[in-house]
Order: structure tokens, then C-alpha cells, then sequence
DNA sequence: TTGCGTACTGAACAAGTGTTCAGTACCTTG
DNA sequence: CAAGGTACTGAACACTTGTTCAGTACGCAA
């Protein structure tokens, strides 16, 4: 029932984890489902990561590996965050939504991750914040940001709309038609969010 | 331990479970949770609710109709929403910051109803997507909204940037150092957003 | 071959789960 | 007073849960 690159049993039933996970939430899954998904035996999962907790932390940790390796990935190209160009701002729903498939788990598990208070969606998200900033801070060295009173407070700000866009892809898709995390979704979303970071929403004739 | 405005057991297991759930997730709470933290017999949960969905139903339409009080309390205001002025989008947020006390559970059970998939929470979603076309619509017919061709896509957007601070508000307290949802934190949130609606936030030198 | 370690199974166990129900207390209506 | 309904208790039940463990199969070194 599961297939990815990893065909060994133990990654089968970390993906199989991590899928489930993000579908129903952790509590919510049995070890026998997972087993069962995996296609092997409930006593395998144990064998393999100790507890049904030591399989929530690898799934974890696995995750925290995925991010780190596509930030890393993309860090590494320089014209897309040093450059300070409009567009490295963007770049993490854009990251998302090139780099893995439109049916991956990733999406799911990353809200459970970011909205259960869990300590590593509090590192995720705080590790996305610094480089938010450095992606800032090279949009202002190259003239590309309005200046801003708060700095900290601006970056969380687009960084923030950023992720929203990813959390609430699904609803989002509910109401205006198209999946922003699907190509041309993304296409129709970015244009929107480009034109307010360029022009504003609003009319500025009073004030 | 709970002590709100209705003193029915009935309510106060009601509270409790909308404390609790929001906390934890409904899948990690118990009934005998829910019994110790009303102070009664796990028995007389089952008693007024049928069934530990029946809680969770009886739940559901609780914070729905907190809301439903919520917006038409606003919306009979006809200065808020009708006149089209630019505040009237951001006012999902105050709303929440001004109307609920900061330790109030519904933030977070907002959270999971919103990204558990949850058909209450697509509902709700859609809703307030809907007022907020209404707002949008007043916007623009007063002249205050920048013209654009995707309507629908920037009242999401708008929307959606909105709903995210109340999402991710704890995770922005914990890198920029104040809470978006205290009154003081309101005041700096809604000063960058405003900010950025009325002026944008990239120069636009180039393009 | 023998031995050993690893992957793996599936039955079993103890704890915890939602739920049931007989029984108690209390208030209201006749 | 009696009668009945409602709020409420807590022990019990059936089931699911995570976890354990004896046992099997297989590959590899001596």
C-alpha cells in the first residue's frame, strides 16, 4: 500500500506513520493501523522504533530532515535568497509546491506539526523566522523592501501570510476554485500576493 | 475548576471538553477527563451528551454559535462592516482580541477546526469568506479597495493572511516577543498590516 | 555443518477506553 | 404524604490500546 523510494520494512512504516499521522493525527492512529498500512506485522513496528513514541519522533525527525535537505537545497542557489529579490519572500509555499508532489503527506503532517504546540514545530517555525530575516535584511541592503519601523514584525508578517497560504491550502481551494498549492494555483495566488507587496490593497487617497 | 457564566454541570462539562479538546485534541482526551476536570461522574457525561461524539457534536455547534453571536453582533454595527472602510477586513482578528478573553480556549479549538479537515470547520471557512466578499464588495464600491482583476482571490488572501495570525499567534509571540492576540500585541500587528495593505511592502522601482 | 544475529510473526497481557446500568438523592407535582 | 421524573454516582462490561515475548525464517560467519 506503500510505495516511495525507501522499500525497506522501517521506512515503509515511517511513511506510512507520517501519512496517517498528518491525515488523522497521531492519537488517532493505531500502531495496528500503521502495521497494517506498511503491510507488516504490529510486533515489526515495535521491533523497529521501540514505542509507538519512538516512531512519532522518527517520523519527526524525518521530517526535520526533508526541510532541512530542501532548505539547504535552496539556500545554496544564491540568486534566490541572497540576492534580496521580491521574490525569495515567497519562496517557501513556492519551495512546497515545486519540490514535492501535489499528494504528498508533507503539507498535512506540517500543520499538525506547526498547530500542536509541539516543540518542533515551535523550532521549525522559529528556524523559518531567522531565515525570513536574512531574507529581509538582503531585500533591504538591495533597496527591493520599503523601509519599515519594524523590521521583525514585517518579516513575521509575510512569512506568516506565507505559511497560511500552505495551512490553509484546502480551504482556500474551497472558495475560490483552484488549489494554491497546485501550479496554476499557486500562479493565480502569487500574482495576488505580489500585487498588495507592490501596490498595497487598499486606496491611500485619506491618511 | 471551570467556572465561566452557566453553572449546569451540563454546561461545565461542555466548557471543559472545549478547554480540553482545544488543548490536546479530542482524540487525547478522555471521558473521565472531561468528568474529573467538571468536577462530576463520567457516567453523567454520557448522561447529558448520549455518546463521547455526542460531546464533540454538542461542541461543534457551541462554537458555532459563539460565532454566529460574534458576527451578527458585529455586523448589526453598521459602521464596521457596511462603510467599506479599510479596517473592516482586519476585523476577524479584533474581533477575537477584543470579544474573548486572552485565556479563552477558542482560539485554539479554532485551530483544530480549522485544520482537521473537520466539516464544521470548512463551514465556518466559507462563512466568514463570505462576509468577507461582503466587505470586500463595500470596499470597493466606496472607492477604499485598489482595483484588481482576481476579486475573489484577494478577498482570500486578505482573509486568509487575517486568520493566519490567530493561527500561528503564539508561534509570532515567541519570535517577534509579543502576543498578536493582547491588546498591545494587536496594535503592532495591525500597524504592519496596514501598513503593507495601504503602501505595499516592496518598492516598486523596478517593473 | 553449526552457531548466531537480525527481521519478522502473532498470540497474549495489562492498562485504559467508551459505554451501560442498577441504584441513590433530590426536587416537583399530584 | 406519595409518585415520578431528573440529575447524578460508581461499579461493571466489552472492547481497543500499546506493549511483550516466545517462536520462526533467513542470511552469514566460523
Amino acid at each position: 500500500m506503500a510505495s516511495t523510494q525507501d522499500a525497506t520494512a522501517r521506512a515503509q512504516i515511517r511513511d506510512c506513520a507520517l501519512r496517517l499521522f498528518g491525515e488523522r493525527g497521531p492519537d488517532a492512529v493505531t500502531v495496528r493501523d500503521i502495521a497494517a498500512c506498511a503491510g507488516v506485522s504490529p510486533g515489526l513496528v515495535l521491533h523497529h522504533f521501540g514505542s509507538k513514541q519512538g516512531l512519532r519522533d522518527a517520523v519527526d525527525t524525518h521530517v526535520e530532515t526533508l526541510f532541512e535537505d530542501m532548505l539547504a537545497h535552496t539556500v545554496e542557489e544564491p540568486d534566490v535568497f541572497a540576492s534580496g529579490e521580491p521574490q525569495a519572500l515567497k519562496s517557501f509555499a513556492e519551495l512546497l509546491a515545486s519540490q514535492i508532489p501535489k499528494d504528498s503527506p508533507i503539507p498535512q503532517y506540517l500543520r499538525r506539526l506547526l498547530l500542536s504546540g509541539d516543540p518542533v514545530g515551535r523550532a521549525l517555525f522559529r528556524q523559518w523566522f531567522e531565515l525570513s530575516l536574512t531574507a529581509t535584511d538582503a531585500m533591504d541592503a538591495s533597496g527591493n523592501l520599503r523601509p519599515t519601523p519594524d523590521r521583525d514584525a514585517m518579516t513575521a508578517f509575510l512569512m506568516v501570510n506565507d505559511l497560511a497560504m500552505i495551512l490553509l491550502h484546502d480551504h482556500i481551494a474551497d472558495v475560490i476554485g483552484t488549489d494554491p498549492l497546485t501550479q496554476e494555483g499557486m500562479q493565480r495566488w502569487a500574482s495576488v500576493a505580489f500585487d498588495v507587496y507592490l501596490h498595497g490593497a487598499f486606496t491611500k487617497e485619506d491618511s
